[in-house]
DNA sequence: GTGTGTCAAATAAACAGTTAGTTGCACTAC
DNA sequence: GTAGTGCAACTAACTGTTTATTTGACACAC
């Protein structure tokens, strides 16, 4: 006859799914898929592993419901200017910064993941906005077309991820100096992708 | 009673080092470390697993051993001309083009490796050497002053991974124009880093 | 025979996923 | 209020499999 704890917390599963999708984040963003345990996740939630089963399914489609929720975060809280891009980068850069999960989240995706048919929601119609909003500004000449836009638009992620730790950095006043200036590299680089519309040269 | 095969190979343990190390390679770049099943190495090598643990020690060890020999042969096979940053990036986009696992290894490595104390031979100094030079090709005036020498090596090589694609691709005519149209792309934007200069351009 | 390369088999731990059952709680009937 | 009911939230223990790593024996070259 199995004996119970008392329960110290009150039952509510939208709770446990919440504690259940941070913990996930943390095991998933420091291990990724394969190196992941469903063990550790459950044990850092405070939640019982079966519960990961009931309300997840699995242990990918728990990494999905983690992708699903960061891929929205970044679309809702970096907001897209095709007229100007480098402004985009340093806040892509700010972001990235302040939330050091969502690099190695998506790189993680990017390795264990992709290939399969599950994409994060909202990320191709992102993508598809993106380009459309560029080649207007491009038509509107208000960004140059020496680049077509999806070049530009991944030049711009890459810039803004270039100087990205992979691993959380020390917070001293030196490296916050030095941050600000990677930043200011960053937004000058992309500066330089999108200049020289106006007269140098024709199209 | 052991059954015993009829060896069909001759003993050469450097052949089978060197298979373990190209089918290492191969799982590694698919799967990353903890993804990497030793079982399955063994096999596509033709290799008992048990010589796995002697030649290499264990499976991390296995997979910095893969590391060490990727990273010596981009240091080797491109090479570096700080005066032509485009140029150097077109040309390390070729060779990531044409060793499609390089670029996954990389990533797996910065993701589950970096951390550690083990950097794969040779790269710390590598990277020294290169902005020295750049350095140097900023004081000779071949080179804008407007970025730090860590600044224009990082982008350059942000840039040229910029559009290479994690997954292997479809390898037909139309794929192979995007691609040249990408890689001038990023020998471009490249250029435009660069760029500005006192006179136009120094040959 | 001695040493080195090779192998099948063994081992012990770790793993994702399941199951059968318990508990808290809102609601209803009285 | 309180006894009864249904159900969702939760749990401990377990299952069968997979895993990295080790072992001890075999075979061939010298």
């Amino acid at each position: 006859m199995p004996q119970h704890q008392p329960p110290a917390r009150p039952r509510d599963s939208e709770a446990s799914k919440a504690r259940l999708l941070k913990a996930a984040t943390d095991e998933f963003a420091a291990r990724g898929i394969a190196g992941a345990r469903v063990d550790r996740i459950g044990a850092a939630a405070e939640v019982n592993k079966a519960l990961i089963y009931t309300y997840f399914g699995n242990k990918e489609q728990l990494f999905d419901a983690v992708m699903d929720a960061h891929v929205a975060r970044v679309l809702d809280e970096v907001p897209f200017t095709p007229e100007d891009l480098p402004g985009y980068a340093g806040r892509l850069f700010d972001f990235l910064l302040a939330n050091p999960h969502q690099l190695r989240l998506a790189t993680w995706h990017r390795l264990e993941r992709s290939g399969t048919d599950h994409e994060p929601q909202g990320l191709g119609t992102s993508m598809r906005q993106k380009t459309a909003a560029i080649t207007q500004a491009q038509t509107a000449g208000l960004l140059t077309t020496t680049f077509t836009p999806e070049d530009l638009l991944v030049f711009t992620l890459a810039l803004a991820n270039a100087w990205m730790p992979t691993s959380p950095m020390a917070t001293n006043d030196q490296a916050a100096e030095q941050t600000r200036q990677h930043r200011a590299a960053v937004v000058e680089a992309v500066r330089r992708l999108v200049a020289g519309i106006p007269t140098t040269q024709a199209s």
